[in-house]
DNA sequence: CGTACTTTTGAATCGCATCAAATCTGGTGG
DNA sequence: CCACCAGATTTGATGCGATTCAAAAGTACG
């Protein structure tokens, strides 16, 4: 795959240093694959371009615990510093996937200022979006969570989804059924403008 | 106040360079006071050592947008790449505050290797706990979210709490009624190991 | 000893998840 | 072009579980 395309998907791409590209290895994953087990060796930086990966620890009981699942964007970005991983990470849905050798990565990241800022200014803004995204779960009704992710990840009190809806209810930790339900609900108290993929606060 | 009072509430702060401490402000922070506001020059990188920050915005109708609430730890460190803050920070609970001036910090980390690396893993170590985090308010039930609580933050199968269980409670967003009331059913079951401030996972 | 806070238990209410089913949509191949 | 299919979207009915309000008992601390 070209890194062109690559980088449409994931803009940080560009930022990667040719000689680390160079050592990346852009790979096809099928669901049911597994991409390491707990334990293992560190060997590479995952990225995921397309599909799904979801990493998990097993329980006590055989209950799964899910850690993170992605659907684009870095898997796991503490393993960089670990020896070994700490989870299993299972792919959920077929998709391409970028493999960093982590030696090559942590040497860009030491010879590479402009890179190495890059990388620690998207470790910020993930924070960032991962803490307003914990406020955004603790709350209580649909209709908060829904006008809390506006005003937080909205642009002008207006987000443009680029998901289908049931995957937005997810993200909010909403059954899809609520979340089409309030989003008319919210639209007929005249709350909410709703055009399609575009949804806007009024006033 | 001294560095190794605050190294031991924030362990991060051992890594700091001598050059930094020195430009570093330690100061007293009262409940209701404004650290900055939407638009503010970025003057200072903020460490909470006690009392309670909350980062929010103020939506079309009043309403308040809670991004981050913190009670140790560090206050928007994307504000490090930023000109301007993208928030409001005000101080719930009176408590201590570090003022880290941020063209120092960023020369620290341009600088300092080691201190560099201990920062990135700073930033990979949070995102790792906040994606856990946020998967844990996904899930459904209060017994769920309790267990995966001590399956993933815990060490063998168990915790041992550093806080009060109405704080815990909030974490697992949660009403703190519930909490108590699902961790003697859980006891009860025998799912559940109780000792004050030690819970852990049976079997 | 008193005050503030946490922990505990009870009862009532409400909102969300769930199950079910119909409609709509975009994309595929005949 | 139409038939068809897999998803997404929409609406309805039901039950459970969490929140909420209330109040009592326990605990730490000055």
């Amino acid at each position: 795959m070209e890194w062109q395309t690559l980088i449409e998907s994931q803009p940080f791409l560009a930022h990667v240093p040719l000689r680390l590209r160079k050592a990346t290895e852009c790979r096809k994953m099928l669901a049911g694959d597994v991409l390491f087990r707990i334990g293992d060796h560190v060997r590479s930086l995952f990225c995921v371009v397309t599909g799904e990966v979801q990493l998990v620890r097993h329980g006590v009981r055989g209950t799964k615990i899910v850690l993170q699942r992605s659907r684009g964007g870095f898997l796991a970005e503490a393993s960089l510093g670990s020896k070994a991983y700490h989870c299993d990470a299972e792919v959920n849905e077929a998709g391409m996937l970028l493999c960093f050798p982590p030696a090559a990565f942590r040497t860009a990241l030491e010879d590479d200022a402009p890179f190495r800022n890059v990388w620690m200014g998207l470790l910020a803004r993930e924070v960032r979006k991962l803490r307003a995204q914990c406020e955004r779960l603790s709350l209580n009704g649909a209709a908060e969570r829904i006008i809390h992710y506006i005003e937080s990840e909205g642009i002008n009190n207006a987000v443009t989804l680029n998901q289908p809806r049931k995957a937005w209810a997810s993200e909010l930790g909403l059954s899809h059924e609520t979340l089409y339900r309030t989003l008319k609900r919210l639209g007929d108290q005249g709350l909410l403008r709703i055009n399609g993929k575009r949804i806007s606060l009024v006033r």
